[in-house]
RNA sequence: GCAGUAGAACGGUUCGCCGCACAACAUGGCUUAGUGGCUAUGGUUGGGAGGAAAGUCCGGGCAGCAUAGGGCAACGCUCUUCUUAAUGGGAAGUAGGUCGUGAGACUUAAUGAUGUAGAAGAAAAUAACCGCCUAGAGUUUCGAUUUUAGGUAAGGGUGAGAAGGCAGGGUAAGAGCCUACCAGGAAAGUAGAGAUACUUUUGCUGUACUAGUAGCGAGCUGAAAGUCCAUGUAAACCAGCGAUAAGGAUGGCCCGUCCGAAAGUUUUAAUCUUGCGCUGGAGGGUAGGACGAUAGAACGGUGUUGGCAACAGCCCGUCUAGAUAAAUGGUGAACAAUGUCUCUUGUAGAUAUUACAGAACCCGGCUUAUAGUUUUGCUGCUUAA
């Protein structure tokens, strides 16, 4: 089991400081201008934001009832889909550029329980393309000014 | 032992590591005269989904709104008694029907009018068309036949149904007219708390449909209810004051200048009404926070009293989730249960599976889903004694 060390280990919280809840925040999101990138079976959503105090990433997690009826099968997922963020947000957290906050939600797109692993490639996958194209973009708009 | 039937209980366990929301404590910070309050935490400890948490089908609590009192309409329920906070739940019973060898299962049950019906039929409820019988009159080929007045529900035909069915007596012919048996109704008696059951009496007896009617119940909405805090401010509303104004514009500020609202009623004024300005009150909406919101018709008891039972009283013990974009998860191992396979046939090994499903104001019931396990009563078959 490939692991960072305990400091690492210790890092991987995910308290509720870090969720996303304000509905105000929420809406700015899904309404204006943020960006999103798939990784089938999750669809992730985000838009970054000028950082003062606090989490510097905060996370929604969605899972749509039309996919799954059950709600046991919607908390599963939810369940999963967090963990393995809490696992892997360490690196991705200290990859991003001075000043910058992040908002990302997470959608679910399938009608189908995945396995866990291929659970775990998505969300890693996502947080690099994520800190790719916020990297790009504050080196773009550096240089710009 | 096998198969079945009606219930009841449980519905994975243990240890390690990482994490989640909540509570208490600890520590730090801010604040207060202080008690305290607020806040942070890579800190410690604690407990953290269900038997159905589900469906939202009933009922109750709780909340807001409405409401003098009463009635009608519309709505719900409908064999009896008991039980429950409860009206559709539960228990014990009653009378029928269907299924099963049986234990049992399923099912129906207020009452039905003075209303409605109509192909057929004379007639659908004060029944006489044909037929049968009696009497009178006429005709007569003496066989009968026509007609008038009456009696008659046995026979015919129609119909789902024709005066309860069937047999005998009876009669001019017939008829519950009388009698026996059978089915139903009514009354009385006996038993029962009652639905009912049994006995006796009574000649009382047409079909189908309709909730018209009777009794009982119930205001409406639903925690996205509702209450409060802070933020903040358009129009409209209420109260007070003003109009010799308040206020506005210009301007960085002051002075100054300019703008600025009165109208109606009445002879006039006041009052009054409408409008204007200011102050205060009250207040809709948006996003945020707190309460509601978790000790109760609570749960457990081979405790006890009453009761066939549901259940009720008393006694003893226990404290048992509280989120709000919504906690209860991930992972490593061991075990358990069940199925399959293997051969070394066992307290074996390998492998697979472990259901239905996630609290959202709280309770009670009902319904539906559910791998597997345990257990009680009873039934049938078989074996042994």
């Amino acid at each position: 089991m490939p692991t960072g060390g305990i400091k690492d280990i210790a890092m991987a919280r995910f308290p509720k400081s870090e969720h996303l809840y304000l509905r105000s925040e929420i809406d700015a999101l899904f309404t204006s201008g943020s960006t999103s990138a798939s990784v089938f079976p999750i669809r992730g959503v985000f838009r970054s934001v000028p950082y003062v105090e606090g989490p510097r990433v905060k996370v929604l997690v969605s899972v749509s009832k039309r996919h799954f009826r059950l709600a046991t099968d919607r908390n599963r997922i939810k369940r999963l889909m967090r963990e393995h963020y809490r696992l892997k947000k360490t690196d991705f957290i200290s990859q991003l550029p001075e000043g910058v906050g992040i908002h990302i939600g997470f959608l679910w797109l399938s009608d189908k329980m995945s396995d866990q692993v291929r659970i775990e490639n998505s969300i890693s996958t996502l947080l690099n393309i994520i800190s790719d194209k916020i990297i790009l973009a504050s080196r773009k708009s550096s240089v710009g000014q």
